[in-house]
DNA sequence: TCATTAAATTGTT
DNA sequence: AACAATTTAATGA
């Protein structure tokens, strides 16, 4: 389920796709990379379940993970999608609070480990990691408030354009991504749509020239028209 | 390499 | 939710 790895050439491609590691000197970096581990977690399985308290710092490799709660009735309810580059956990880290939500990977995922330890490391000696978990968090900020404004009000085409756009956040998830392999069932439990509507949908963006869509993937046209979709 | 089959994904109702 | 069509992946000759 969650054995740890040594760390591959793409766990440390990740890290340094993260803006926080170009602030970081020799031995910051080398002590980074010594404790981060690689975990494996099955499409479909609970990375970290709620209620747990939350021992690592952690960041999405390869694959596909949400951010979800669920009710005693067994309704699941999605807040995000987090993509390859995507890190998350830290507001528990910093709260010292079990986690209020479950992590579940949509498919086979990779996940990057940063032991309590190293973070609150790198928290304390690392000016360019707090500056960029300051960002990171102002950034979730923003995409929870509008989040409130879309779950109420827009229609499902706006619905899947924004979800979309959060997936290809530049600050959440960087490295200049244009494509992400994601099937349109996963579209689905990301932004609470039916298949079939996220499948209507998405050919309405495609007539509108704001993405492309290809068998088993998603390529983004134009992000800014995603994000004000239907405001 | 090619053909066959199974599995996954998409498009439609 | 069910169904058919399409694409991909896996298998073996």
């Amino acid at each position: 389920m969650a054995e740890p790895d040594p760390p591959s050439s793409q766990l440390v491609g990740m890290l340094a796709t993260g803006a926080w590691w170009v602030g970081l000197d020799e031995a910051q970096r080398g002590r980074v990379t010594a404790e981060v581990e690689e975990r494996r977690f099955a499409g479909g399985t609970v990375v970290i379940r709620k209620g747990e308290t939350i021992e690592a710092w952690t960041g999405v490799i390869d694959g596909l993970v949400k951010m979800s709660s669920m009710s005693a009735a067994g309704k699941s309810v999605t807040f995000t999608g987090i993509g390859p580059g995507g890190w998350f956990g830290e507001g528990s880290l910093l709260k010292s609070e079990p986690r209020k939500y479950d992590i579940v990977a949509l498919r086979d995922t990779r996940i990057a480990w940063m032991p309590r330890a190293t973070f609150e490391w790198l928290l304390s000696t690392s000016i360019a990691f707090n500056r960029f978990l300051l960002l990171q968090l102002n950034e979730r900020l923003g995409q929870f408030i509008g989040m409130v404004e879309y779950e109420r009000l827009l229609e499902p085409d706006a619905r899947v354009a924004r979800c979309l756009a959060e997936l290809f956040n530049p600050h959440l998830y960087p490295g200049h991504r244009s494509e992400l392999e994601i099937s349109q069932e996963e579209i689905g439990y990301l932004s609470g749509v039916s298949r079939q509507r996220v499948n209507q949908a998405l050919q309405v963006l495609v007539r509108g020239k704001l993405v492309e869509v290809e068998y088993g993937s998603i390529r983004i046209i134009d992000l800014a028209a995603l994000r004000r979709y239907g405001s």
